[in-house]
DNA sequence: ATAACATACAACCAAACGGTTGTATGTTGT
DNA sequence: ACAACATACAACCGTTTGGTTGTATGTTAT
């Protein structure tokens, strides 16, 4: 519908992965270094289908990438995906600032109709 | 559980608060200045009830705060959390710079009987 | 006083979430 | 060849989410 919208939809997928602390937790130990999903899901107490599906979110989210090796598939975390994330707020401090001209083109993407 | 635990907790409160598109768009509004939130269910095509209950998740997480003026509640936003959230992404980011020490203590929180 | 306005909140609903178990598929080691 | 390992994914289930409508309560203006 807008130019924008693949960009909310990245920010969608980014904050849900985030809003998580077991997903949180994976992303730290993985841009610590590479883990396969059978160590990361030793570290936890859930089932390892759990552990698995919360790799796939964090994935799809672009938060971590994996690499097969053999049999394992080893994940580790994309910092640049991290950094992208932090400059989405730091944009919302920018809108605090006022320092966005554009603001209604960022502002005012919804409801188009009733604008005012 | 952890003295931990509260962070954690604002930590899921926040990047839940940020995961609907709606609640951000809401967040961009307040952060350039305050608005009922008659004023900003107006902008949107969902009900008033759904509006005020974003902004009441957003309130609870911190985000924004809520000043009452005659019969108006008024809206606004709260650089100090996003910038809160911003350093929280730091973190990870120090993570994988390996500038942690007590990298064990982050990491270490959960299931800390199948420590290894 | 009373009507209109601004807000809050309960009750309800379909869809998504976070977990489970079970099954299938490919890889490694003996 | 075959057993064990690593992963992926479907099906299921209780809880939470994001929306709705309806009702209650306080505030303002006439």
């Amino acid at each position: 519908m807008d130019v924008n919208e693949t960009s909310e939809d990245r920010a969608d997928a980014f904050f849900h992965a985030l809003a998580d602390r077991t997903r949180r937790d994976i992303l730290r130990r993985v841009l610590a270094g590479e883990h396969s999903v059978t160590a990361l899901a030793a570290k936890y107490e859930m089932s390892f289908a759990a552990v698995q599906k919360h790799t796939a979110i964090l994935e799809r989210a672009g938060l971590i990438t994996k690499r097969r090796n053999g049999r394992e598939q080893l994940a580790s975390g994309d910092v640049e995906a991290v950094r992208a994330v932090a400059s989405m707020l730091t944009e919302l401090e920018d809108v605090w600032r006022g320092r966005i001209e554009r603001i209604e083109a960022l502002l005012g993407h919804h409801a188009p109709d009733k604008e005012n």
